[in-house]
DNA sequence: CACAATATGCTCAGATTGAGCATAACGCCT
DNA sequence: AGGCGTTATGCTCAATCTGAGCATATTGTG
């Protein structure tokens, strides 16, 4: 497979797809990651900084582009994502491509530019085939400041709020002061404004601010690539970038950003959720998916009568005894809806406290 | 520059960027287009045929991306569109990236797998720079069936409704025939369910019945790289395709489709038709704009209220008498309420009758 | 000066939405 | 058996939003 990974050239391409896998067990949304990097591509190890983003980040599955093999971008993902993980995946869509310069960072030695399309795919959690690289992780532990079922996360006061006031504050100048100023206020304003869609904006913001520790690990690579010695962040800085979640390696936390936000957004108004379930399901399991995936609990029974109002399901009839309490009637997803209806999809506003 | 494009083995890949620029005029959207290819990338001329599809199909803005050059694939773009046209781009936005075997059909010859990111740029029509190869061209001449301002687009019953229905018929089984009579369904189904956003899935429906000038270029080329006969479309479907708008080269009307779905989901919840517009306008301007986007008519005094409602824009204190009839107030774009609210923008419903 | 054309303001009924109350059906405990 | 906690399910109600129309204001034109 390497054969495409060859040119190093500067002034050269490459291109990879990468995969942001979802699946949900019960209540975790989980995401599909690799311990080490696909074909090497991590970067270089920096020892004795003792931070996993240095050491031994987690990655997106990444496979090369093989025109060859691949009659579409889309085919290609789903084949060696399927072939490697033996997943089924259920619905896949392209995401983004991203191509900024260093995102690798080889490319600082002369290697390629590496253009990687990414795809957000949806699957059924099941045990993982394979050599054992890969593995389920819940997704909010790398995005934690994004998890509002059970209200505002505290991290979000505690952490990233005097952070970014802080980093108002050093701004250069006023401009630059107003525009951090604004940024901060679109991202984590008020508790009413918390637009849980615009997930990428958060992590660029955090980014910018030199609060993810990919941040801190890029300024270091592209310092020590210029001969300058490695200006060391502010040990606040560090230590608010240190508890908001695990890094990634690469700019594959900013992927899955933008993944969250983008499966966000679809639920208002396809119904993606369903392939994120088994044939036959209670309501309120799927309200837990639902709850999951947009990271804000909904009001019970209105989320009832939206279902059934948008005759997106049929009863089974079926019953679940799950345990204690009465127990519930399951339903399945008529896929034949969407003939019928368009707006299929489960809306919901702006999060709300608690349950 | 063609440094970029020089590999030939097969297997390789080359980046390219497409821009869909958009500007509207008065009432009209348009886009920019080229006459002839960029980098030569037309499909092989078909003398004789006498079809704008074989002989000169426009094509959208096309360069290679140059990572020696282009810190971004977005800086890349913006870079040479604004080079090569001396346009000022206010917003830019990645739309998706093609990557089809055969999408330039040179790949039949052992050329390179030509993969493009696909952007959405928004500007004021301004006149152009450049060596004239440029002009701006009405987007819905393209497109005709998406153009709903006057009510329901003749074409669609004309036209399109009996052609698929006859594709329906055609169809090999009754698995096939099942699923083309809902794609149908969807697509162009009932008067109330016509989703404006799913212009890009109305566009690849009317490519698999054949109804694009594209679909029956590319099964002449697909059978001439085979060695067969190529087969000659019906009379009918041809008269049909013929019906149905402009080509464009390559799968450019694909990614024109693509545009136009996002720029209308975009509308919703983003100011983006201010991208579009002068600094001052009047209300009713401002709702010309989006009528031409949307491509459906709204209630002008319920608009008025939206609007206002929303606080996106504030009166400058000036009158245009624009010339019969009352003169109007003219506004201007609150930049700021970006800032303060954040799902900003004009929701639209289904297209309605008259006006 | 009537009238056509456009801008702008207001009303009102029907649909949608957010939130809570009430009842039903189970397991578990005493 | 009966009370209790727990979950499922059904219903109500007020606040808001939305679609559509009526009314009035301000201009140019015949």
């Amino acid at each position: 497979m390497d054969h495409v990974i060859r040119s190093n050239q500067p002034g050269h391409t490459t291109i990879g797809l990468t995969a942001v896998v979802v699946a949900v067990t019960e209540e975790d949304p989980r995401v599909l990651v690799a311990r080490r990097m696909t074909h090497d591509l991590a970067t270089p190890a920096q020892a004795g900084t003792g931070d996993r983003a240095f050491d031994s980040p987690e990655t997106l599955p990444f496979g090369p582009f093989e025109p060859t093999h691949h009659r579409t971008l889309e085919l290609g993902l789903r084949q060696w994502v399927e072939d490697q993980s033996g997943l089924d995946l259920r619905y896949v869509e392209q995401l983004y491509t991203f191509g900024s310069q260093y995102r690798d960072p080889r490319e600082l030695a002369g290697g390629p530019r590496v253009v990687s399309v990414a795809y957000l795919a949806l699957t059924q959690e099941s045990p993982l085939a394979g050599s054992g690289e890969a593995q389920w992780r819940p997704w909010y532990s790398y995005l934690p400041w994004e998890d509002w079922r059970s209200g505002r996360p505290p991290v979000i006061d505690t952490v990233i709020r005097p952070a970014l006031t802080h980093w108002i504050d050093e701004a250069p100048n006023l401009r630059t002061r107003h525009e951090r100023k604004e940024r901060v206020a679109i991202c984590f304003g008020s508790e009413a404004g918390f637009d849980m869609v615009r997930s990428l904006d958060r992590y660029e913001l955090l980014y910018s601010a030199g609060l993810a520790l990919e941040a801190i690990r890029d300024a270091h690579i592209m310092a020590q690539a210029h001969g300058l010695p490695p200006e060391p962040p502010p040990p606040e800085t560090l230590a608010a970038a240190r508890a908001l979640g695990d890094p990634m390696a690469l700019d594959n936390r900013r992927i899955l950003a933008s993944a969250l936000g983008r499966l966000r957004g679809k639920l208002d108004y396809r119904p993606v959720v369903f392939d994120l379930l088994p044939p036959e399901f209670t309501l309120f399991r799927l309200q837990r998916v639902v709850e999951a995936l947009s990271g804000i609990d909904v009001h019970k029974q209105n989320f009832r009568r939206t279902v059934m109002a948008a005759e997106l399901v049929e009863p089974t009839g079926h019953i679940e005894a799950s345990g204690r309490g009465r127990p519930a009637e399951t339903y399945r997803f008529r896929r034949d809806v969407m003939q019928e209806k368009h707006d299929v999809g489960i809306s919901l506003s702006a999060p709300r406290l608690g349950g």
